[in-house]
Formats: C-alpha cells, sequence, structure tokens
DNA sequence: TTGTAAGCGTTATCAC
DNA sequence: GTGATAACGCTTACAA
C-alpha cells in the first residue's frame, strides 16, 4: 500500500496525501477527513525508506560498541535510547566485538547516508579512526575516551581512580596493589593505572612493581592477577581497575583462605549494578554510565539540529562508593588494643 | 558522491559502476579496473537508503526489546548480533521500557519496509499484539514467551523450574518458599510458579500460601517479599524466580543476621553473571540466552530468505547449576549428630 | 559488453 | 487549495 493507492481510494492527488500525512501545506477540511479515513481503514504507513531518501534525512543513529552484553555498554545504550525517543530517532546499533576493523567497517558503513549521526563508545582508538571519523560529513561523539577533534564524554578517570587510592591510603594501608588492564583503553588502561602512581608517589609511598598485574577485562584473569600477586609480595590493599577484576580478586583471596576485608582490601572502579550485593560489598567508584549515553545522544541531536560539528569534552560526574570491602586499618588496631 | 558521478570520473555509465560494484553482468577487465581505481581513490560508499528503496530490501532486522540494559536481554542480543553478522545484516534496535503501547508502536513503525524481519522480546503479549504482528508482511519470531502462530524461541520453564524444586526437595526441605512476580508475564510469572505449585503436590507437601510472595523484577522486591515471607511462615528453602530476586532475598536474610544456606536456603533462576561470584556461590538454573538469541535470528533469516512465515516452537536447553545456597539438610544433620 | 531510462515511494516545486 | 512532475541514488530491463 503506497500513497498513490491512498490517493486514489480517497479521490485525491498523491501531494495531497503526503501534505495530510505531514501536517503541511494547505488541505481542505473535507479532503483531509477523506483522507484521514482512508488511511485509518487501510491501516496505510508510510515507507520509511523512501522518505529517508527523499528527506536525506534516516532518523536514525549509529551507536558503535564494543560488546552490548556488557553492563558498561547496556547501560550507555540504556542512555542513548532514552534521549532518541524523545527526538523519535532510532538507533541502530553494531557490536564490533572489540574488533578494530570492524569498528572501522562500520564507520563507514553507517555513515553513508544510513544514519544522521554516530556515538562510538571505543577502547582503542588508533589514527586510522581518527582520519576515518573525521572525513565522515555527519556527527560523531566518543564515549568513554578522549579523542582529539571529536566530542567526547569521559569520565574524570584520573581523578576518581586518585580518590579511590586516596580513601584506601586514608584507611591507613601502605602496600597497595594494583590490578589493570591494557595501555591500549587509554581510559582504562592508562589513566587510572597513571593516578594510581601518582597517588602513591604524592603519598610518599614507593611503587612496587611487584604489587601491580595487568589483565584483561573478565572477572577470572582478576583472579590470576590477584594469584600473582599474591606468591610476589604482600599487598594489604589492592585497587582494580574495574569491577569485575576486583571481584575476580576477592574470589582469588578467598580461595586462599583470606578474609576481605581483614586480611586484604580490594576495591573496584565501576559500580557494577550487583556490586553493593556481593559480600563484603564493593567499595568502588560509580560512574554515571546511563547519563553519558544520555549526554552523547544531546550531543548528537545539537549536531544534527545545528548541521554543524564541534569538539567539546563533556565530564560526567561520578560517586565514590564507600562500602565494605576496604577496611580501616586505624580503627582495626583500635579495636584490637581495647 | 554518488554513483553518476563515478561513472563520469571512470568515463563509464552509472549501470557499468553498480555492475562493478555488485559483481555482477559482463564488465570487460580494463573498465572493471578504471572504475575500481575511481572507487578507492575517491573512497566510494554507495548509499544504502537508495539501495534499499530500490531493492525493497533494507538488510536490517528490527529487534524489539523490554530494556536492553538487563542482561538478559543484553545476552539475547550479542546472540542476534553474532549470526546477523553472518547474514551482513544490522540491528535496529527498540527499547520499550516495558510499556506495552511502545511495543505495538514499534511494531508497527519498524514493519514499513524498514526492516526485512523482526524479533521480539516481550514480556507480556496481548491479543493486539498477536493480531498486530500478524498483519504484518515480515517474519516475527518471538524470544521468551511462546505466542501462538509464531516462531517462538523459549526456555522450558516449567522443566527447569521443576528441576529447581526437585533439587531443593532432594536436599530434604520441606517448607520451601516461592518468590513470584506478576502473572502477565507468562513464561516467569505464570509458569515458573505452576512448576513450583505442582512439584510440591507430587512430593505430598501442601502448598502454604504464607509462603508465596510475588513481587516485581528488581532487586530490591526479593528483599522486600522475603521480608514478607518471614514475617508469614517459616521457610527453610525459598526458590526465586529470578537471579535478581535471589539476590535480594539473600540480602534481607543477611540483615536479619540469618545464614544462607545453613538457616535458610535460597535458589534463584536464570544464572546472571555474577551468581557464582556471590558468596554463597548461587544455586540457579542457566538459560542459554545468547542462544536464544542466535536461534532467533537463525529463524528469521530462514524466513526473509525463504520469503515464508512458519511457526515453530523451539526450545533452548538450560542447565542446573548446583553452587552453595541451598543447603542439603540431610548432611547438616548428619554433621551434627558426629 | 555497455548505455539509456524507468522505477522503487516519497516530498517539494511549480503551475493552475 | 490542489495536482502533475521532477528528484532523492540506486538497479535492471531492454536496446544497441
Amino acid at each position: 500500500m503506497k500513497i498513490k493507492d491512498i490517493a486514489k481510494l480517497a479521490g485525491v492527488s498523491p501531494a495531497t496525501v503526503s501534505r495530510v500525512m505531514n501536517n503541511n501545506g494547505y488541505v481542505k477540511h473535507d479532503k483531509r477527513q477523506a483522507v484521514e479515513k482512508v488511511i485509518r481503514e487501510v491501516g496505510y504507513q508510510p515507507n520509511e525508506i523512501a522518505k529517508s531518501l527523499k528527506n536525506q534525512k534516516s532518523h536514525m543513529i549509529g551507536v558503535i560498541v564494543p560488546k552490548i552484553s556488557t553492563e558498561t555498554a547496556s547501560r550507555v545504550v540504556d542512555g542513548i535510547t532514552e534521549v532518541a525517543k524523545q527526538h523519535n530517532y532510532q538507533l541502530i546499533i553494531a557490536n564490533t566485538n572489540l574488533q578494530i576493523e570492524e569498528e572501522i567497517k562500520y564507520l563507514k558503513f553507517l555513515s553513508n547516508k544510513l544514519v544522521d549521526g554516530i556515538i562510538m563508545m571505543a577502547t582503542e582508538v588508533t589514527a586510522e579512526h581518527k582520519k576515518l571519523a573525521q572525513s565522515l560529513a555527519i556527527p560523531i561523539v566518543m564515549v568513554g575516551q578522549q579523542v582529539e577533534g571529536f566530542t567526547s564524554i569521559v569520565h574524570d578517570d584520573y581523578r576518581a581512580a586518585k580518590l579511590m587510592i586516596d580513601h584506601i591510603i586514608a584507611c591507613g594501608h601502605k602496600n597497595i596493589g594494583f590490578i589493570g588492564v591494557d595501555p591500549k583503553d587509554v581510559a582504562v588502561g592508562q589513566v587510572r593505572k597513571q593516578a594510581y602512581i601518582d597517588r602513591l608517589h604524592e603519598a610518599g609511598l614507593s611503587v612496587d612493581l611487584d604489587l601491580i598485574g595487568i589483565g584483561d577485562f573478565s572477572i577470572e584473569s582478576g583472579y590470576k592477577q590477584m594469584e600473582a600477586l599474591l606468591t610476589r609480595g604482600k599487598p594489604t590493599a589492592v585497587m582494580a581497575v574495574t569491577d569485575h577484576l576486583a571481584i575476580g580478586a576477592i574470589h582469588c583471596l578467598h580461595d586462599h583462605g583470606l578474609s576481605v576485608p581483614n586480611d586484604v582490601s580490594v576495591a573496584g572502579l565501576g559500580d557494577v549494578k550487583l556490586a553493593k550485593y556481593f559480600s563484603p560489598p564493593l567499595t568502588t567508584v560509580h560512574y554515571g554510565f546511563k547519563t553519558s549515553g544520555m549526554v552523547a545522544a544531546e550531543h548528537v541531536f545539537d549536531m544534527i539540529k545545528q548541521n554543524q560539528v564541534d569538539s567539546d569534552k563533556v565530564v560526567i560526574d561520578f560517586e565514590v562508593k564507600i562500602r565494605k570491602s576496604v577496611a580501616n586499618l586505624k580503627t582495626m588496631r583500635d579495636l584490637q588494643s581495647l
């Protein structure tokens, strides 16, 4: 059923039907009624593809994510959908499974008039990414990593990690371990580690390489790195760069008969939904991922509307969540001396 | 940059360029070379919208989910993406936030030539859903709920829940509580509850209404329902219809100074990623959500290819995960008598 | 082997 | 107010 058919049935021209559908131009009351009646009766729905082609607007934005089945990604996507809905936009999502060529491929593919804008959650951003992205006519915003020349929605990873270490130091810990990830991921792999190192230095504590382990993003990896740390040194506290890593570490500690936090404290970063339900409830930093998504979407829509590209950097709030997985050595000592 | 421009630059007709791009029809070697060279040089990418309009195929499938930031949904979507990729299809996802009118709306919207098929994760399926869905020309498959007249990808919720209760009974429990959800969700709200009731009857145990609580899908709700159960009766074990509910229940028990599983056993259903890292590790049933998604996608593509609609019911495997949150009363007694 | 032109379903311009 | 008609960028008969 196309516009022509409706026109015929209503005894008007296609143009009139179009005018009725889009509420623009003058249409006499009775004709409008007639058209609306037919539309209702046959349940006509316009062909969105044809509209897109004609209007040069698809009313879709592309979202490139490393892995949708990740809490971080799905929370960001959740935020994006929410504001997309307000703008009557649909999301077309591309799951790259962390493969960099896939990201490039989708960036190209999506930009061919298929979408009016792109939101990209990149882990690693290469020069090729940047060059390609810059060559595209449509607005692109980056989430999670700051990328030169693009509007980037980020959390202040440096400050967040530093405040976490702050808290650990304030609890009286001196041998503080670190479990991180590959530095290819700048925000998580580099920035958070740098914060750790800087904060230790500031506190006059030495950075012990034996107390640093680098894994990937899996829980198992947290377990393994913790195990390695245990053979190499004697940390009283460990900060993991991710809640999953922290959970793996805690599990390892338990398996080794160590109590968290009485024997070793563990802190995470990210505040996954279940973090507070663990035992001990995980001390971590809450990142507003959904907010990131919403803000990212708002920026894309601004750029679409104004038909121009900007390159802000917007920093989303975080919140340190002090729970039970980091022990206060001072109060523990006080308790023991009683 | 459109096909016409490429044609001009390469000194051929648009038709030839199209033939080169799609590898069909005869094109002389040198012309092909020339065209390919230009394409490469200008980085030409065809307009996918125009292709869709002409080909009457969008190479996109629509995915309607209640809430993407849910582990269940995102695992299903993960599976869908994986097979979509093999077929060179993109996903356009619609997040309904559990609102039924949204589902209807998207069902209509997506079907207007925008997508070649739809995968729907519905919680509640009304008559209106069915009628509308049936009127659409494109293939639709349902995930998570069996819907008459549609290919439905489901888990055997009845058997899964029954086996879980089985295990609980086998552990010597007699006062078994139940935390469920609204029956509007047939699979989770009705079927799992029925399994609980039936299994108790089969075992000759009476069903005590005071030991049944109905909440929603939130962790907090599990907490509240558990609290209510505690005031009304004295269960030695509780099955929650969802891991989140179970986690809430466990939390409540802990807050009341009760040990899980020594005082009260708790089982969940679903096996969220972190379930095995809880303490105690959660006894639950693993559902292959990613597999559901993959199978759903395969069915959609079959139907798209064969250009016909079928209405299978396919049942995805599950696996009972016996961990530590359900105690064996018999061995406990043996231990005590030593 | 290649080019011309019609057509996919809309919308917008321009006559009337 | 309304209706032809060209155009959006592509593919595919059909002609040459």
